[in-house]
DNA sequence: TATTGTTATACTCTATAACTATA
DNA sequence: TATAGTTATAGAGTATAACAATA
């Protein structure tokens, strides 16, 4: 017998469903980032970095979702494997700001395919209109307030 | 300057729109549950308990995406703190069966209504609609083959 | 005084392999 | 042989507070 409750399903749970969504979509990013051996809070910094260039690690913390202890952590690895480098910012001494090397930057490009890939399959799938609403509704998500 | 690149934005970047999304819904949530002591992996066991009733722990694991080493430890926690039971499957004696208790169901009761107010109120900022459209959207997207 | 980032600490989850018991 | 679950272990992230340096 199904226990009587008013609460909605669980399928129908948004942080479930946001979940199981990411874990659909990570499984193929995880056998990439195993072959590897980079983890998935890794790979966000690298993305992140490719993106914006050189930026200050409250940036990075706020983009990859990471706390700012954790990515102390994560960028000290990465520097000491060459993925990454800090300098002081010399205007607000406070400030690290971080760039990728050359060598992260080869480890991106050489595996971003497998994102694309994963992408465009999706997308294949599903349909670009979908997919670009289901990014839309996402974001849109993100600007409600609690 | 912004570093060349034909990756996609970061924000239209799937698995960290997803991973953002989640972390939005989520934060009010887990003011809720550290109020009461809950993990979120805890407080996804006891949801899937209240709908399923009594459950093998395969089962739990696939719907509150935890493993199962994850969960044998979990369980453990929560059958300690008498919010859950176990007993051997007398047909098949390899499975555990596993039962929400009335402590279990007092502490879910209790704290659901958290859960349902921050539904409520996505629901009104974004639109049923809509929100339905994105939870329609994120199964779809479950069902993606790679 | 507020902000950026680091360090320390305790807790928890993740991931995998090896194992037991049962089917 | 395959399946359900446990145990062991290594690795990593989460969360918080306390701290140093700078603004």
């Amino acid at each position: 017998m199904k226990a009587q409750s008013h609460t909605r399903s669980i399928s129908r749970s948004l942080p479930i469903a946001l979940l199981r969504a990411r874990e659909t979509v990570m499984a193929p990013v995880r056998d990439m980032l195993q072959g590897i051996q980079m983890t998935e809070q890794k790979w966000r910094v690298l993305r992140v970095l490719d993106e914006f260039g050189e930026v200050e690690q409250s940036t990075i913390a706020k983009e990859a979702c990471l706390l700012l202890p954790s990515l102390t952590r994560i960028l000290r690895t990465m520097e000491s494997e060459g993925q990454v480098t800090r300098r002081q910012d010399s205007h607000d001494k406070r400030r690290t700001m971080v760039r990728i090397t050359g060598e992260g930057h080869r480890i991106f490009e050489e595996n971003r395919l497998v994102s694309h890939e994963i992408y465009a399959n999706i997308e294949e799938q599903m349909g670009r209109h979908k997919l670009d609403r289901l990014l839309d509704l996402l974001e849109e998500l993100r600007s409600v307030k609690f």
